[in-house]
DNA sequence: TTGTAAGCGTTATCAT
DNA sequence: ATGATAACGCTTACAA
């Protein structure tokens, strides 16, 4: 891996490191000639400046961190792809840590950027995440910090998210407007902004509608495998059963459709099913399966322009902004819908 | 993001910096005493060494690049992960870069990681490329680089792959045994390594079972929505129907699955479908829709198990090699596959 | 227009 | 056991 440096030109043209260096970028104060023949030998010694020196010197990396629970999740992906686009576009690198939904990890990953020297930090927290002391001391050092869709209202800066407010409206009332009563939402970690939200948006549906709100309908847990379909399984289990199930997943939904199965429950006939996805597969889910779209990609590119215009420092006093973005409801099979 | 460095420690303590650099580090030729005073220090300082001066200094970055079609790709992003989780343990960071497919936007990606100084280069190539004379230069000035699921013959480094053949061969002798003779294959790009693969595997089960094999059953495509409906809408308008359609990627089961339906025609009485898949959401789907998994996960981390002992030069020469890794047949709906 | 020198944070070498 | 200095690659006052 030998790569020539400024000296190395510098020494072939005899010339001066500072020289060089003006030809290279800045044009002003050289002797076009000179930058011309500097130039020529750049090309020739295939001459690539080298971005850790620089970042040496001014204290920056061109880096923007990427904190996000799961890599391995259709909605992270497609925030990570929109993110990566913005940041390709300004010359930014996109440097990621999983946080994996545990609060210690998340930490490390924060201390990690931090000895880095990103230049930013785009952060969706865990679902562990209950205080966010490790990002405040970190905001108040100067970095810039822009969530999304899972934020902390502990920290005074950019916000992008989805609507999961009216995400939850739109698909319960959907539930209710094809018959449903007995609506039960299953939710992820109370500790999320996305789950207060998700869950008022539901009660909204409920209460416009007349439907009265049943506590036990409403259930909550992490993000296991085992530890859903104890949930689940405790949900059925209840003197009431419901009619439909709103999952704000679709590892959710697909560990409901699992032990629906297991217990010979029908969809949609017996109990609907429908939630918030981010699957780009939705033609080979089961028809029935209505979902809640997010806008992932969109809330990447939002976000990594929000923070870059903090990094680049465009606007002087920051006026901090929350963002929120539509979800879709995306009925497939709209013969169930009008029915019943 | 004012951080601590070496010299506040040094000047807070009317130490020199190198004094206060042996403490923090080897602890060889230090009175321990002062050792335990600079430890105190950069505890309160909250002192953090900075990985960007060490780099230039050591003329490394303890980073990775990762080259990979898209990341908001299941195969990818699982892929991604493993990766993350091994460079993690290592000490490494992972930096990501996307060629969408795009045989340019791969070499800019290439050079990009070649400025950036990463110590090392997994990468899957890109559909549209054919030479790699950007990989070649890279690697013959001692860049470490590591195939994965995606490599070129004319780089001699270490590869780790799916047995695509074997995966295909077992899918499509699935088909036959469930009474399908006209069977069609739907390939990607026929540059890439993965496809020669399967196509072989394909065959090969075809000759097993003495069924001919028919050049106008298989069809290739690029990973554009529009051409994928086009190439199945050809399949289709031939003479000859196929009784079941081997797909190599979700998307392309997600194109078939959509032509299918415009056509009225049934899954799986009129028509079989099954594939490669990497999709987690396998109950999600289509009981009938058998696949073909591959080891996405284990694939990323051997790879970056590869990667990083060529970096860290564990062994001094290297000797390549080519790991291959099983894939899984995962059939959903076990009624149908003893029947007909 | 060009060269000299200092500095970014760290460590290794060579004194002391 | 500790300190001074040079070096990693680059930019930028400041001098010439």
């Amino acid at each position: 891996m030998e790569i020539a440096t400024i000296k190395d030109i510098a020494k072939a043209l005899n010339l001066s490191t500072s020289t060089v260096s003006r030809a290279l970028r800045g044009s002003y104060e050289i002797n076009p000639e000179t930058k011309r023949i500097v130039l020529e030998c750049a090309e020739k010694l295939n001459y690539r400046p080298n971005p850790i020196a620089l970042s040496l010197k001014e204290n920056r990396s061109r880096a923007i961190g990427v904190v996000v629970p799961e890599i391995d999740n259709p909605f992270f992906s497609q925030a990570i792809n929109g993110i990566e686009a913005i940041a390709y576009n300004r010359g930014y690198h996109v440097v990621i840590f999983q946080s994996h939904e545990s609060y210690d990890r998340e930490v490390v990953n924060i201390q990690h950027l931090a000895s880095r020297r990103v230049d930013g930090v785009l952060i969706s927290l865990s679902g562990q995440t209950t205080h966010v002391e490790h990002l405040k001391e970190l905001h108040t050092k100067g970095m810039p910090i822009v969530f999304f869709d899972r934020f902390s209202d502990e920290i005074n800066t950019h916000k992008v998210v989805a609507d999961n407010y009216q995400g939850a409206f739109e698909g319960t009332e959907h539930l209710i407007n094809s018959g449903k009563k007995h609506i039960a939402h299953l939710a992820a970690s109370p500790t999320l902004s996305i789950t207060r939200e998700r869950i008022n948006g539901y009660k909204a549906a409920l209460e416009k509608h007349g439907i009265p709100y049943n506590e036990d309908f409403v259930k909550y847990c992490n993000f296991s495998i085992e530890d859903m379909e104890k949930v689940i399984d405790e949900l059925l289990s209840q003197p009431i059963l419901p009619e439909a199930i709103f999952t704000v997943s679709d590892r959710l939904a697909m560990a409901c459709l699992k032990i629906l199965k297991k217990r010979n429950i029908r969809i949609p006939e017996d109990m609907a099913l429908m939630g918030f996805s981010n699957l780009k597969v939705a033609e080979l889910l089961s028809p029935s399966f209505t979902s809640v779209i997010q806008p992932a990609l969109e809330m990447g590119q939002r976000a990594a322009e929000l923070l870059l215009d903090l990094v680049e420092k465009k606007s002087k006093i920051p006026v901090y902004q929350t963002i929120t973005l539509p979800t879709e409801l995306v009925i497939r099979d709209s013969t169930k819908t009008a029915s019943e």
